[in-house]
DNA sequence: AGGGCAACCTGGGGGC
DNA sequence: TGCCCCCAGGTTGCCC
């Protein structure tokens, strides 16, 4: 489950379903699942058996528990299609599962991913401002939804880039969580052609851009994040109801809520860009 | 510096 | 039925 909402999500499914729980027989049953982990998955498994789960935490779309001993943390990032299930017995587990635990209440947590995109590794902690974060995750920017997110520095930092907003959006260095549903939607609402550069926008264009991302997110997480297949689900295995709601991505052909003229669907870097050309302005340098 | 693109994967859907 | 091509909520890195 990909982008914020729907990470978040999962983190308050986990938060809900583990915290104090104790891991046990940890298994890596697909390499790919642990091949961001140097020391390999047998030491990945040493490292994590016995460990009671202090908190389940996240910036942007990266996860991770902390635990009561204080040592490394399980960082976990779902890449496309990855899922933490919370199941009551060995039943669910099926051909998707990459790792899996067995928790101290006799319930097993598993991390499920189709496509392998996602990665599981243990690590080491640094100290920055407010506090510490795993190392792995520090290279990640904070997200809209963070307490100590900083709307205007961020929005100062993207509009002194060149590069168009939708790429200022999805890199994850000065804003995190958003991915290419959020930026779609993000710029539909504010209503900013795409591929406008970020330095043309200046800080208060980029400021509206990331209110935008942040009123939609926060949208989405309250009906559970979008899923357009059960891909992409939660800890319980229910579906969030975002989907209905998307006003540009996914609609190309379709008429726009705003101006009634049909969404354009525009290819980006190996994906798609949706928006509507009428309502959503091209400014040049 | 910024854009393009391939790499890493599995699987669904459409066209023929 | 099958095959082939395109598509997909991400990240990283390399090449111009």
């Amino acid at each position: 489950m990909p982008e914020l909402p729907e990470v978040e999500t999962v983190r308050r499914g986990l938060a809900n379903g583990v915290v104090g729980r104790t891991l046990q027989a940890t298994r890596v049953l697909h390499p790919r699942a642990t091949r961001r982990h140097e020391p390999g998955p047998d030491a990945f498994a040493v490292g994590l058996d016995g460990r009671q789960i202090a908190s389940i935490d996240r910036r942007g779309k990266f996860l991770w528990f902390t635990f009561a001993d204080h040592g490394d943390a399980l960082v976990a990032h779902l890449g496309m299609s990855g899922q933490f299930r919370i199941l009551v017995d060995a039943d669910g587990l099926d051909s998707h599962v990459r790792a899996s635990w067995q928790l101290d209440d006799g319930r097993l947590l598993a991390f499920r991913d189709q496509r392998t995109f996602g990665w599981l590794l243990l690590s080491p902690w640094t100290t920055g401002q407010g506090g510490d974060i795993p190392t792995a995750v520090s290279h990640i920017g904070r997200d809209p939804f963070d307490p100590d997110f900083d709307s205007e520095g961020a929005a100062r930092a993207l509009a002194k880039s060149h590069a168009s907003i939708k790429r200022g959006l999805l890199n994850q260095r000065h804003v995190s969580g958003i991915g290419n549903i959020y930026a779609d939607e993000a710029l539909w609402r504010a209503q900013v052609h795409p591929d406008t550069p970020a330095s043309v926008l200046q800080a208060e264009g980029c400021r509206r851009v990331i209110a935008a991302a942040t009123e939609v997110m926060t949208e989405a997480l309250a009906v559970g994040g979008t899923s357009f297949d059960p891909l992409y689900v939660t800890v319980n295995g229910d579906l969030g109801w975002f989907a209905r709601s998307l006003d540009a991505y996914g609609r190309e052909g379709q008429p726009c809520r705003r101006c009634a003229a049909a969404i354009q669907r525009q290819r980006f870097t190996n994906r798609s860009s949706h928006f509507c050309a009428t309502c959503q302005t091209l400014a040049e340098d």
